[in-house]
DNA sequence: CAAGAGATACGATAAAATTCGTATTCACTA
DNA sequence: TAGTGAATACGAATTTTATCGTATCTCTTG
């Protein structure tokens, strides 16, 4: 099996880079660029490796009809999103979801959060 | 700053020697090593170097007062559950616990699991 | 068409994670 | 007390991640 077409963590540097290209559509490595250097010190040719390396695993596609190829995210962010709770919760809370939403529920959630997660279970029920 | 004395996250290898570690307390790594190897191929040295390392990072302590040295999580099971989701929440949910409880929650989740959590969100707001 | 700006490709480096073999140490027993 | 079994320590090899310098390629424009 070793490196299967889909389904792959990616790591936090390419994780970062994900969100850049969820928030901004498709991109180029200098569009990308210049969104991470705003926060992050990261060398030009370090994000274009990176993204590189994320083309070889899928969780990248990009479209190389023009100059300066154009990167987009493979998978939405809500399926990466899913995936990660997934591999979390059986690496950390024993495969149970309801232990893990438990566990990230405390003092600090607002009373809006708490209404808007009571609405879901709500349709959940439905 | 670089390796503070805590709030160090287990890598996934050093996460499942944890999980073995909460489940049956202070133990050998002899004794680690058989829990591992009914699901894992893992050999005995390494076992050992992995909780060795992990004693470098203040992941477990260790007993040294006996031949063979007995090791202990450092952190509780709960303590550290409750940190790696505030990493995933940070990283992959620009910050919005609700959006992962969100998340998390499916179809797949039972009535029960749906009650539990009511209870719950019924208790943090009082 | 030649030159320069700007893009990708390639390869090297370093740190972290994982794995294990071998050396060494220690305690018990025959 | 010498030897054996079991434990730790040490260090090497491999893979993955992350980072970047340099080489190369290719438009565009003067």
């Amino acid at each position: 099996m070793a490196r299967d077409i889909k389904n792959i963590k990616p790591t936090e540097a390419e994780l970062m880079l994900l969100n850049v290209l969820w928030q901004m559509g498709p991109a180029t490595v200098r569009q990308i660029h210049d969104v991470v250097s705003n926060t992050q010190k990261t060398g030009y040719t370090t994000v274009l490796k990176i993204l590189q390396i994320m083309h070889e695993k899928n969780l990248v596609i990009r479209d190389e009809s023009n100059r300066a190829h154009v990167y987009a995210a493979a998978n939405s962010e809500v399926q990466t999103q899913s995936s990660l709770l997934k591999d979390l919760v059986n690496k950390a809370f024993g495969g149970s979801t309801s232990k893990l939403v438990m566990r990230a529920l405390d003092k600090s959630t607002s009373q809006e959060e708490i209404a808007d997660i009571r609405q879901l279970l709500n349709e959940l029920e439905a």
